[in-house]
Formats: structure tokens, sequence, C-alpha cells
RNA sequence: GCCGGGAUGGCGGAACUGGUAGACGCGCCGGACUCAAAAUCCGGUUCUGGCAACAGAGUGAGAGUUCGAUUCUCUCUCCCGGCACCA
């Protein structure tokens, strides 16, 4: 009797099952070969979306095939729970904080474990607990120490109407998203933590990490931006001050024709006193927000100070100007311009009527005309004086050895990344561990009043931080000299969260030390599955803080991933799916509906992991199409009883050709998840398997030994992708052992062997035939066979061979 | 603006190392089953011409390298991600 394929009812006993065998729970055993599988923890914004399930069963397909490989697996899961989310809600529903957060996560555990990830659930963390993020409270103490951690000041955006600091995300075409009122520039005192002294460190790793797709990489190294360059001081004309400046184009000194700071530069500010179109223009130039994005493609607009600095080299005045593309957090917040070497600069000179000054000719000795736009490669200098004829390394160094001579400047490097900004004006975040004393400035909280507990119980308005309403948060001893002080109310950047959770999931539980030994067996993370959104922040804060806590002796790892999938978006409508957009379809219905396994399996089959992935209602159908097809076919085959093992030397041809299917379908999976991480093509090759099998109709039994063997290799191999329904098939091929134990199947080299394989046959690269030749035979063979066909005879018809190219195995190209 | 990625039938995708373009699936068309429909099963399906055999065209656009290019090089267009306070 065939039982039709119910989805609930197979999932939630496969489920039964791993739960009370507690299948997926790990411990260290030294002797075994580990290997840790991550997934980038949710943020609990209160349901899954696609693009969780997708990264979820992806990360889940790698872990259970590591297993059948014999690897001791961990694979975690927690929760990203500070952030701006749950701040908002609270002020929309006036739910608090922590409880929305608390709630979000028990729904969305129950949903993640209604689609059956290979999940060690005693080791959930969620990040806004006590216990969690005392840890890197005391961390950052220890980094406060070392030095690694500093308070500047440092760009917000705010909103002029509510009062208050907006993430780049609050701030919609330059105003406030609740206010509407133009957003500022406005700078206040914040903590950083000193990234860049792991500059070089970062990007040099990058080199020997094999692990990581090269286009994450090349951005990492990008980001970083190291650049050598010459760093040199303009006196400022009627003052003994300087200004300096730093260029990667050293070569280019004399055509320096203007110069520019920023419009917070103190010289700038300084002007700005007694000139009101500066203060003016000062002004306007704060009205923008602080993204990046934005400065970049704002108007270059700028306004002469009034003032001249002394070129170095020549001793001719060079117009100072402040210019609203000059960054003051960037760099020394001053350019030098040279506008004929520079499309930025030029562009700016053209506008406004400065001279464009040529000082360097292409190498070949073409004429360029400089008025006609800025000239930016190498080439020899010329109008640069005792410098010209030089060449690009000859003029950089001769150049900077006067500059070290003088004393006026030295070689230096410089990079592009910035140190990190890590304090936010917010509630819900992990408290900064610093007391603010009159006499002993800012003091980091000692280890035993650790961790700063943020209170979850208030009311949240959304106008400032309800602990700086909050007296028992706020007063506090100087830990220094006792008397009394406040609290900073500052709270971590949430991504200081996310850069160390990786090791913490070794070793929970620790109460003693952020980590312990446990993590030294699980770290470094084998594979690591996540957004490419990530590509820079993310993983290069978790690669900074991994060698934070390696130099406070807490682990011996400097790279947390060894190695890295970037999972592509789900979109739909050409558009990642985001609460924001509206776009968004609920998995919770499609699994209602379909069950977890035709979800798991469309995510998987529908594009490659690393692609984007193009929703589309009508592909789940086909997936659950799928897996009936696979439920009938093997219980009709189990109706008939058990099948005797196959014996290879009695099978007959069309035996034998099912066989060799069912093996060269387990080598291509095999190489398609273990190698290629192409998930969606395995799913290909076992439905073709599938249909071959449905297409053999030998009811013989040797037939039937065949049947077997083939539908026990789709089990397996596909029971990392649609684990509850192998689980089901497994039991219903005559196994008393539970799938999830059993290990990957192996291909039999005998099964593979081929007497006569098919050889294309072209003329002139064209397509014109296709012929039956023995597997071994040698290229005269294939070649005479070749010409003997019949259409390709029809189109040589006599004409003179000019040579044949014979690719074994593959085809023949005849060229006339 | 800068950095990274992408573009292949009506649709999602496949073609792994330069060697049969379109595997697998969706959709559509035709057929079987059915009183009928759904479900299921069988067959067809890049476009153009042809009853067919077959021929011509074809992988965002344009050029180049090669016996041979979806794949390599150059130029361009459009789309996606990131740009330091969304996570």
């Amino acid at each position: 009797m065939n039982s039709p394929y119910h989805p609930d009812k197979v999932e939630q006993r496969a489920q039964s099952f791993w739960r009370e065998s507690r299948s997926f729970e790990v411990t260290e055993e030294p002797d075994k070969e580990k290997f840790y599988c991550l997934t980038m923890f949710p943020y609990p914004s209160g349901k899954l979306h696609m693009g969780h399930v997708r990264v979820f069963t992806i990360s889940d397909v790698i872990a259970r095939y590591q297993r059948m490989q014999g690897k001791h697996v961990l694979q975690p899961m927690g929760w990203d729970a500070f952030g701006m989310p749950a701040e908002n809600a609270a002020i929309q529903r006036g739910v608090p904080p922590a409880q929305w957060t608390y709630r979000n996560i028990q729904d969305m555990r129950v949903q993640m474990q209604r689609l059956g990830y290979a999940y060690d659930w005693t080791r959930e963390i969620a990040t806004c607990r006590p216990e969690y993020y005392r840890w890197e409270q005391w961390l950052f103490t220890r980094m406060f120490r070392r030095g690694l951690v500093y308070r500047k000041n440092s760009v917000v955006n705010w909103d002029p109407v509510d009062q208050t600091v907006l993430a780049n995300e609050q701030v919609i075409e330059g105003r406030g998203w609740r206010s509407n009122a133009l957003v500022e520039r406005r700078e206040i005192p914040q903590w950083f933590m000193k990234i860049t002294a792991y500059a070089d460190e970062l990007l040099d790793e990058l080199d020997r990490m094999p692990g990581w797709p090269e286009p994450v990489k090349t951005m990492q190294r990008n980001w970083i931006g190291r650049s050598e360059g010459l760093e040199l001081e303009f006196p400022v004309e009627g003052t003994d001050e300087s200004l300096e400046v730093f260029t990667t184009r050293p070569d280019t000194l004399m055509g320096v024709t203007y110069m520019a700071v920023a419009a917070e530069h103190p010289l700038a500010v300084r002007v700005a006193k007694h000139d009101p179109a500066i203060a003016a223009f000062i002004d306007e130039c704060r009205k923008s927000d602080a993204a990046e994005a934005t400065l970049q493609t704002m108007e270059k607009k700028g306004m002469p100070l009034g003032i001249a600095a002394i070129h170095p080299l020549s001793g001719e005045k060079v117009p100072l100007w402040v210019a609203n593309f000059v960054l003051m957090s960037y760099g020394t917040g001053a350019v030098m311009a040279v506008p004929g070497h520079d499309e930025r600069d030029w562009e700016f000179a053209n506008k406004h009527g400065l001279p464009i000054v040529q000082v360097i000719a292409p190498e070949d000795g073409t004429d360029i005309d400089i008025e006609a736009g800025a000239f930016v490669e190498h080439g020899i200098l010329v109008n640069s004086g005792e410098y010209d004829g030089l060449n690009f390394d000859a003029a950089c160094d001769a150049i900077a050895r006067h500059f070290e001579e003088t004393g006026r400047g030295r070689r230096t490097v410089n990079y592009r990344l910035r140190d990190w900004g890590i304090s936010r004006q917010r509630y819900w975040g992990a408290p900064i561990p610093i007391v603010y004393c009159e006499d002993c400035d800012a003091v980091p909280v000692p280890d035993d009043q650790l961790p700063v507990v943020l209170p979850e119980d208030v009311e949240f308005t959304g106008v400032g931080s309800p602990l700086k309403d909050m007296p028992e948060f706020l007063e506090t001893p100087c830990p220094g000299c006792g008397r009394p002080a406040r609290r900073e109310t500052d709270t971590f950047d949430t991504f200081v969260e996310s850069s160390w959770y990786f090791a913490r999931y070794a070793c929970p539980d620790s109460d003693r030390a952020m980590l312990d030994s446990r993590a030294a067996y699980w770290m470094p993370v084998d594979q690591y599955t996540g957004g490419i959104e990530h590509a820079i922040l993310h993983l290069l804060y978790s690669r900074f803080f991994q060698r934070v806590m390696r130099d406070e002796g807490l682990s011996e790892t400097s790279e947390p991933f060894t190695n890295l999938l970037t999972q592509g978006m789900v979109l739909k409508d050409g558009a990642k799916m985001s609460k924001a957009k509206g776009n968004t379809v609920d998995p919770q219905e499609l699994i209602e509906k379909y069950g977890a396994d035709t979800v798991r399996l469309f995510m998987i089959f529908t594009a490659p992991p690393e692609q984007a992935l193009e929703w589309s209602d009508e592909g789940v159908q086909g997936s659950f199409r799928f897996l009936k097809r696979f439920w009938n076919s093997v219980q009709m085959h189990a109706q008939s009883g058990p099948a005797a093992p196959v014996d290879h030397d009695s099978l007959g041809a069309a035996q034998r050709d099912l066989r060799r299917k069912t093996h060269q379908t387990i080598a291509k999976i095999s190489d398609d998840i273990g190698r290629r991480y192409t998930f969606n093509t395995a799913v290909a090759a076992a439905m073709e398997l599938l249909n071959s099998v449905n297409r053999f109709e030998d009811r013989s039994a040797a037939g039937q030994s065949v049947v077997q063997e083939a539908l026990e290799a789709i089990v397996l191999t596909l029971s990392p992708i649609v684990p509850h329904i192998c689980h089901a098939l497994w039991e219903a091929l005559g196994h008393e052992s539970a799938l999830i134990d059993e290990p990957w199947p192996k291909t039999d080299d005998r099964a593979l062997e081929q007497e006569l394989i098919e050889i294309v046959v072209q003329v002139n690269g064209k397509l014109r035939g296709r012929i039956s030749v023995a597997a071994d035979a040698d290229d005269a063979a294939v070649r005479e066979a070749a010409l003997g066909d019949a259409n390709v005879q029809r189109f040589v018809d006599g004409r003179a061979i000019r040579k044949t190219i014979v690719v074994p195995g593959r085809l023949v190209n005849v060229v006339v």
C-alpha cells in the first residue's frame, strides 16, 4: 500500500528523532577532526525572511555534508540582538526594546526549528544578555589599557528639530526621517578603536587566505587602501604655521596651483570669524549628512579664503580655498590641488578660473592639451625646474629626498582605512564601560564591577537616551578616586557584538573568561556563510577583533574564518527583499503549505549560492512536485520487497547503463557540494537520475537491485538538502539504522567504465556530425571515423583539409 | 563619485580547464486518464525557414585574440551590493 507524501508528518518524525537522540549536540573530542560551520547570526526582527532561510539552508547543507564525510561538526545559532529596530518598535508600539527583542527571539527560534537545521541549540547566544556583553566591555577596558581605544571629536548627523543624532539610514535626501528637517553635520566626542594599528597585518594576511572569494579580498584591500607617498608642509603666508598635506603624486608637486581645506578645518574656522561670507559658506557645507556617498556626489563647491600658502619648492604663493569635498575626518583635512594631472582638481580649477599647469608629459612624446582635460597617467616631468626630464619613480625619489633633507616633509604610508568609531548615542546597546570623573577624566570600569548592566525596564520615547534620566544608572563613584562621578551613556556600535560572537559559541557559558580552552578546539570557523553585503565592515571588524583577542592571550588564532561563502541576496521584482521595501514573502506560509523540505529545496535549486536569487512562486511548486515524485518512486520500489545487492558482472547493458548513471551522479554531486559549492547543479543531477530510474522498466531481480542502488544514492546525496524526506525514505528502503549517521556514498570505478563514447565533429568550427567510437580509440582512428561521417563529407566536399584538431574524448574539428 | 559583482530561450538557471550553447526546473502547447475539473503520467518547446532531413542566426552592445569564445583582452550600456551610524 503506497502512503502519499505528507510533509508535516514526515518532518515532525524526523525532527523528533534528531531531538531525542541529540543528534546535533557536540562537545570537544580532540581525537576527531572538527568542522565548525557557521552562519552570520540574524537580527531578531520578528519573523524569518527569505534571506534568512536561504543562508541557513546553504550552511546546513554544508554542515550535514561534512558530517557525512566523517567530521565532528559544530553548527550553532544565536541572535545579534541589539540595534535600532527595537528602539523604533518601542516608539511605535510602546513596548520596551528588551521585551520586543526577547519575544522576537522566541518566535524566530520556533520558525527555525520547523526548518530542521542541524543546530546545537545548547550553545544559543543573545548579544543583549549581560553574560554576553560583559566580555566585550571587559575587552574594551583591556584595549583602553593597551592604548587601542581613545576619544576624539567626530562627525554625526544632527537633526536640529528632534535634537537627536541620526543614523545614515534615517536621513532621507538630506532630511531627518521623522522631523523632515535638513540634517546638519555636527562634531561630538566619541570613542574609537585603533583598527589602523592592524592595517598592515589585515592587508598582508589577505594574500594567505585561499578560502576567501577573490572579490571580497579585493574589496578589503581597497578599503584598507594602503598608499605610499609624501607628507609635506606648505607654510601659510604671514604666519608661522604650516599646512600639512599627503600626496601619492609628489612628481606633480610643481603643478600645484591652489590648495583646499575642509569646512571644519581650524584655518577656515579662523577666517570665518571676521569674514561673514566664509562663515555662511561653512554653515552651508555643514548642511549635509555625513555619508561618504553623499559627500562624493555633491556638487563641488568652494570659496577662496583670501590667504595663501607658500609653495615649498618654488616659493610662489598658492591661494587657499575652503571646499565641501575635502573631509576633515580623512587625512589632514587639507589637500594640494594639481589641476593639470587630477580630474577632480581640473574640474574645480576650470569652474573657478584657477590656473592649470602641465608638469607631466607622456613618455612617448605625444603632445597633450592640458586645457582640454587632466593628464593623469605617469610620465616625464616638464616645467619643474631641476626635476625636468625625470620619470615618475626618479622624480618621486628626488623630491622626497629634498623634503627629508630640509625636514619639511617625509615619506610615509597612508591608509584609507580609518579608526573605528564605536560610540552610539542610543539606548538599546551595550553600555560603554567608562566613568567620567572631574579629577580622573575618563576611567574604565574595573573588572569586579563588570558588567555595566543596561537597565531593561525603561520607558523609551525616542527623544534622547533614557539612560540620561536615570540617576541610578548615571551616578556612581569614580573607580579611581571614589568621588561622585557619572557613567558614559553612549552604547557600543552593534558591530562590536558581532565581531567576536563566533568565538563565544565555543564556550557560551564561560563566566570566568571571555574565551576558554574550548575555543582553542573549535576555532577558527571552518566555513562561514553570510550575505555579500557584509564583505567589508563586519568581516574586517571580526578579523580585527580576533587579533585583539589573540594579542590579549585569549586565542592563538589570527584569522577567524578559514573559508568564506558569500551568498547572494533574495530579490523580488529586481530589488532586495526587505521590510523597508515591502516586497517580502513570508516563509512561514510556504512551510505550512508545502513543508520545510520544499522550501529548502527551492532555495538550493533555484540559483547557485553566490548569485542573487530572484523569487518565483511557481518554482516552489516545482520543488514540491519533485519531492512527491521522489517519494512515490521509492514507495513503489519498496513494495516489491528487499532487493539483493548488485552483482556487477551479471548485469545486462541497460542495467549497466543505469548503474553507470548512478555512479556518475554520485561523483558529480560529491564534486558539486564538496568542491564547487554549486548545490543547484547537484539537485539537477539527482533529478536526472530519478528520471532515469522512472524510465527504467526492468522488474527482474537484477533490475531491482540496480534501482535500489540508484534510489539509495539519491536519498544519501540529497539528504543534506532535504533531510526530512530522506530520513523517511531511507527507512522505506529497508534500513534499520538512521540516515543521519550514514556516511557519504562512494563511487565504484567499475560501474563508471564505458566502451563507446560519442565524439562531436566540426567543420570550420561548426557542428556537422556525431560519431561513436571506442573509448580507447587513438587520435588517428578518431580522425578517420570523423572524416567518414556522411554529413562531414558533404561539408568537406573535396576541399583541401588545412588541419584537423582532435580533442581526446570530446571533438574533432576539420579546418578546410 | 569610488570599490566589487552581474547580464545566456517566455522565466530561474546549465555549460567546471577556450571545445556539442540552452542540462535540470518553471511556464506554455499537444496527448493519455476523467462525466468533468484538479492531480498525475507521456510527448514537444531558443529563434527563422522547411513535412522532414537539414540549413541560417543566436549568450547586454561594439571591437580583438583563436582552428574554435557564454568562457580570454579592450571599450561601452544597463542592473545589483558596499561606501564607515541599517544589520
